[in-house]
DNA sequence: TTTTGTTTTCAAAATAAATTGAAAATTAGG
DNA sequence: CCTAATTTTCAATTTATTTTGAAAACAAAA
């Protein structure tokens, strides 16, 4: 395999593997695209090299942006916006655990917790009532760590965890 | 909210937070119905309670045979086959790990591998070989991690590793 | 202010995914 | 071997999501 195509591997298996998240096939390309881009793009490049339309790039980059996977940089007598991927993988593991778990995560939680209400009726409703209770404290603990995790060292995950675990 | 509203909101934010992963809103309800219910329930049950056809019941069912998270009760005498949900959180947790891992995670982590033929063309693109190569360090120690997740204790998770991270 | 290059929006079209339901396959009992 | 109950399959349909592209909005320079 040579570089050229290895790149267009990646950014196809990177777009696939992120469908696979109810992420959409054209975010995770645009990201693919910028982050093994050493020099930033402009949206009309990006739309050249993934042959896709204006619209889907700018919604994209946009996302990308709000994500924090994407840097926005303006270039002194230019009017052209250049992006620029984060490259710290730490930092864009870090992005994605925030993203993923306010969109997945957190609407669960509220959820459960509305529900805690409803354990005043919990004699005529054990099973159900245990199953939640089970559930809540489960993904409040969830919650817990990966908050820590977002808050904790660059290294912290790759060094100290994994030796924890093992 | 009384217990009947409160299984219903239930049962449609479990499908709403699992369509957000990538997972059919409709086996993410199976699910759910069958956690809540204390009884084992058969197919048409299923279909009746959420109001979906027989081939879907049949389908959603037999993908959560596969994931671990609903287990088969056949009853002497009966032709039926009742379904009940796996209801120890721990071990939900866990198939769901094994399962998305092996979905989301594994097949790019082939891909990742795969390039690292690429790195003998490094020096005309090092930009990118150092990028698969911080993504594939990251991805197998991700990789490793929940490895061991899965195969730790029941109380592992909410004990240990809580207290750890704080 | 007008022109021009650029980004954003959004309705319509295309694509992808989930769902239905009837027919086929399977299985147990007679 | 039949029959009847039950489960499975899958083509057609429906629903949901993504993508397009032209028009509108915006912003810098003339």
């Amino acid at each position: 395999m040579d570089v050229k195509e290895a790149k267009a591997k990646f950014i196809e298996s990177w777009g696939k593997m992120a469908s696979e998240w109810g992420i959409n096939r054209s975010m995770a390309q645009v990201h693919a695209l910028l982050l093994i881009s050493p020099e930033p793009l402009t949206a009309d490049q990006v739309m050249e090299e993934l042959d896709i339309a204006r619209g889907n790039a700018n919604m994209n980059i946009r996302a990308l942006l709000d994500w924090g996977l994407v840097h926005k940089q303006l270039r002194p007598g230019e009017r052209k916006e250049y992006f620029i991927a984060e490259k710290d993988m730490w930092t864009v593991v870090r992005q994605i655990i925030i993203n993923r778990k306010k969109r997945e995560l957190d609407p669960m939680l509220r959820v459960l917790d509305e529900m805690a209400g409803v354990e005043e009726n919990c004699p005529e409703s054990e099973h159900f009532c245990t199953v939640v209770r089970d559930i809540r404290k489960f993904s409040h603990k969830a919650s817990q760590t990966l908050d820590s995790l977002v808050k904790a060292e660059a290294n912290w995950f790759t060094h100290t965890f994994l030796n924890m675990v093992r």
